[in-house]
RNA sequence: GCCCAGGUGGCGGAAUGGUAGACGCUGAGGACUUAAAAUCCUUUGUCUGAAAAGACGUGCGGGUUCGAGUCCCGCCCUGGGCACCA
């Protein structure tokens, strides 16, 4: 029931108890279950070629930790793990190799699952997902017809970087002055078709709901910015002569009176109009200046402003004046309503623009300090605002908006910062989007006909693009024929001219339907209409939305998730991964969540993720970034050969706090280690038998075993994993030295179980434990064991210590003076000076000020 | 620029407003050993001192308090996030 190993032979001991572990499944969770239900869920790893991090085994140890005392409390745990296997470097290396991706992503896995197994975490191998699995991505491709049928995925024309020596899309990231960052070639704009989903209709819901969860603030925090909610005004201006009228979007509408001009956005639907002719050469020229800019140079804020004025006026609905409309590219057209007031004198970007232009600035709200110079964009009373003067800028906004909505140019709006989520990308390793394109005629028939397949599952808006002349609607692959899987090309290349890998695969791409039907042929045949599919894919964050609800069912066939497991499970209670997620997949999931809430696919919760905390970064031991570079990288594989699982689980817990970033230190593991063997000795002899343990514990150990229960208990829950181990650590060193009884160490080892599992399930054997030392029930401390019969007090002299004395736990005040004024160490600073005050801290401190 | 977190020995770090430096690493000395490794013991913030002891000490400058690493005000530095969002 034990290896027989003489010494501390964690070779031998770790894979015994790792193929017992998987053997006997003994963290197998049941979907029913008196016991109260636990979810610890680890962010899954992307199983890169390089195999496992030093990183990765710091959160899912924690994890671990956590649901080993779960389970040790009487918890029925969940604590999977899977694989979030698409994306790019699987993609490049089967590029570069023309091996289907695959096969790569397939052998990474395998070494990811073996060097995860070889920590001995407590994982349900059993509910194992991976997201480019056919029967998991099958159902992420189910939730993007719901999203579609739903009216929350749409096509749109979206400008990106176009790189045509590398056949490439770029990020904005990607392209500096208009050359591509890899290979310095020339990039374009180019207007491609993107799935978009409308993340922006949860906008409030996704910030709302961040109210009642167990998160870092700083994760919260960052979402709240990301949303980017902003209360204010819109005002319409009317453009003399007899123009249009232009909407702008400000929060300060108390500083209406102070607009010398107004800016449209050059991608502004207006400027055109409101450009007059002897104007239209430069204004025309800006506008395509600024459209071969990238994003990265525009919002560069090192630059200096620019703009162009379009000749003509608009008219203050307040004050009737006339200011100037410019166009400038400081104002963005997807916010807001991409027009704005500029008040110079109250913001600083305006104040910029103005003074490079030459503009009139002028001041409308006073600065109660008087600071001058300009701009000042603080609170203060009004003044040159006509009958609004002498109102503090609060309440101005408020009366001031009131007068636009009363005589009908403004209104109330709420703005966010958010954008839809851009959904599509042109690559080959990514679920493909289950959507045929028909032409507009075949649609309509088809609709009007009420026998077509897709009646119900199409939004009410029909979603379509124009090509050729040809007005081409999106329906959805039937769900029978779902999983639709990725065909295979010659090339993982995208095409030519910028599409998907995928338009290669010309007989996939090109098919016949049956619109009654869905059926699919390759071949025209009666019934059946010319369908093109569609050939983007999905981005990596789609498989990664919902895996913690596949791991509740992992093989369930007619749904996503089985709704009994999902109303069991409802949700994971802790979540741990790292911050570099706060705020896209985190964001991206939450919106999912409250999507299939929606639609009634989930029942359990409205948010995914009610606790959530990130493990901090280890660094090289040089303090900086792990980089090969650097030549700093700690290798798993290598720690646990040279020490084994227990101490990088035990040293990676004990390098500090779980969230700090923290430097590693080759040294520092030995320490641990020593720790270990320690604990070996304490229970093993030299020759390998279990030692003759005394009947009694040692004076004292009663009292430090119980501090001992409490502290590691209280130090789990509250996630101080490195002050849990130093506890540990202390108790060892002292029942080295006082003697401890069987009953006592076996307690201890379930103490040790979370942290260092394997050594604990050994020890634990050896001493006539049962399998397994993870499912004994946790032990409890009693607080009346060592609540001190004795006190130590300090003496302090106007707050500096002097002496320290013993008392009874209960002493009186009176009674520790009795003894204070006896000291002579205290005396010589007491004696001969003025006693003004005494203070008494029962069981601590007794602090005397003289004078 | 704005928002947030953090600055404690040679190092990682510990401290409900109550003995600063737990625990571990490193260094020094010693025991065991033919020797080494392993293990065990002592010691390890700075300065003064033979010692006892004292002074100083948690980024800097102030403040509150009997008492501040901890609370308040003003700076400096490091890390993270956002960044022309009107």
């Amino acid at each position: 029931m034990a290896t027989s190993c003489k010494n501390y032979d964690f070779r031998e001991i770790e894979p015994f108890w790792q193929k017992k572990w998987l053997e006997e499944k003994t963290f197998r969770a049941e979907n029913e279950s008196p016991m109260e239900k636990y979810y610890v869920l680890d962010m899954f790893p992307y199983p890169s070629g390089a195999g496992l991090h030093i990183g990765h085994p710091e959160g899912y140890t924690a994890s671990d930790i956590l649901a080993r005392y779960k389970w040790a409390n009487g918890f029925n745990v969940l604590h999977p793990m899977g694989w979030d296997a698409f994306g790019l470097p699987a993609e490049q290396h089967a590029i570069a190799t023309g091996q289907h991706p695959s096969i790569n992503t397939e052998n990474n896995i395998r070494r990811f699952r073996e060097q995860i197994q070889s920590l001995g975490f407590a994982i349900d191998w059993d509910r194992e997902v991976d997201t480019t699995d056919p029967h998991y991505f099958r159902w992420t491709q189910w939730i993007f017809l719901q999203l579609f049928k739903h009216g929350l995925a749409y096509v749109d024309d979206k400008p990106v970087w176009w790189c045509p020596e590398l056949r490439s899309v770029l990020a904005n990231e990607e392209v500096i002055n208009g050359r591509s960052e890899r290979g310095d070639f020339p990039v374009e704009r180019k207007n491609l078709r993107q799935w978009v989903l409308r993340i922006t209709r949860y906008a409030d819901r996704l910030l709302g709901g961040l109210e009642g969860i167990d998160w870092p603030d700083s994760t919260k925090r960052q979402q709240i910015a990301w949303i980017g909610r902003s209360e204010g005004t819109e005002l319409d201006f009317e453009i003399v002569p007899d123009g249009p009228k232009i909407c702008v979007y400000t929060t300060r509408p108390d500083t209406i009176y102070g607009a010398t001009f107004l800016v449209l956005a050059p991608e502004h639907e207006l400027v055109e109009r409101v450009t007059a002719v002897e104007n239209r050469e430069k204004v025309r020229a800006y506008v395509a200046d600024t459209k071969r800019k990238s994003d990265l140079e525009r919002t560069d804020l090192a630059k200096e402003k620019s703009g162009v004025f379009t000749g003509s006026f608009a008219k203050n609905p307040y004050n009737g004046e006339l200011i100037p409309i410019w166009v400038a590219d400081y104002v963005l057209v997807s916010y807001g309503t991409g027009a704005i007031m500029a008040v110079p004198a109250h913001d600083d970007r305006d104040f910029e623009f103005a003074k490079k232009f030459d503009i009139p600035v002028k001041q409308v709200i006073a600065d109660p300090k008087n600071e001058l110079p300009l701009p000042f964009c603080g609170e203060g009373r009004l003044i040159n605002s006509g009958e609004f003067d002498g109102l503090p800028a609060a309440e101005a906004r408020k009366k001031i908006t009131q007068k636009a909505e009363r005589e009908g140019f403004g209104r109330v709006a709420v703005k966010y910062k958010l954008r839809d989520w851009l959904f599509s990308r042109q690559r080959y390793w990514g679920e493909p989007v289950p959507i045929l394109w028909i032409e507009r005629a075949h649609y309509d028939r088809a609709l009007a006909a009420k026998n077509a397949y897709f009646m119900g599952k199409i939004p009410d808006d029909v979603v379509s693009y124009g090509k050729g002349g040809t007005e081409w609607c999106a329906i959805p692959v039937a769900e029978a024929q779902l999983p639709l899987t990725l065909p295979e090309t010659d090339t993982y290349l995208p095409s030519d001219d910028g599409e998907s890998p995928l338009v290669r695969a010309k007989r996939w791409l090109n098919i016949f339907v049956n619109l009654s039907t869905g059926e699919i042929s390759g071949e025209a045949a009666e019934n059946f209409v010319p369908a093109v599919r569609e050939s983007n894919t999905m981005p990596q964050w789609a498989g990664s939305c919902w895996y913690y609800l596949r791991y509740m069912s992992p093989d369930c066939g007619e749904s996503l998730v089985d709704p009994a497991a999902e109303a069991y499970w409802k949700s994971p209670d802790f979540y741990i991964g790292g911050a570099e997620h706060a705020v896209l997949h985190l964001l991206y999931a939450r919106f999912w969540h409250l999507f299939l809430y929606d639609v009634g696919a989930i029942s359990g919760a409205e948010e995914p993720f009610r606790r959530l905390y990130h493990q901090g970064i280890i660094l090289g031991s040089d303090g900086t970034k792990m980089s090969k570079s650097r030549g700093n990288v700690v290798n798993p594989d290598d720690v646990i050969c040279r020490y084994g699982a227990d101490s990088l689980r035990l040293y990676e817990m004990f390098l500090g706090p779980l969230n700090a970033m923290k430097p590693w230190s080759t040294q520092g593991i030995e320490g641990v280690y020593r720790f270990l063997k320690k604990v070996w000795a304490l229970c093993i002899d030299g020759d390998g038998n279990v030692k003759k343990f005394p009947e009694e514990d040692g004076v004292g150990v009663e009292t430090l075993l119980h501090q001992t229960v409490k502290k590691v208990t209280e130090e789990i829950e509250a996630l101080q994993l490195n002050t849990a181990i130093a506890q540990m650590m202390i108790f060892v060193n002292g029942a080295q030295k006082m003697g401890i009884s069987r009953s006592t160490v076996r307690i201890f080892l379930q103490l040790l179980a979370p942290f260092a599992p394997h050594i604990a399930e050994e020890l634990w054997a050896r001493l006539g434990g049962a399998f397994s030392v993870a499912k004994a029930s946790w032990p409890a401390y009693d607080a009346s064991k060592f609540a001190a019969n004795q006190a130590k007090i300090i003496l302090q002299v106007n707050g500096r210590v002097r002496d320290e004395i013993l008392v009874d736990g209960d002493a009186s005040q009176e009674a520790v003076e009795k003894i204070a004024w006896q000291r002579s160490r205290f005396m010589a600073f007491v004696s001969g000076k003025e006693i003004i005050k005494k203070i008494y801290v029962p069981g601590k401190i007794f602090n005397v000020v003289v004078r």
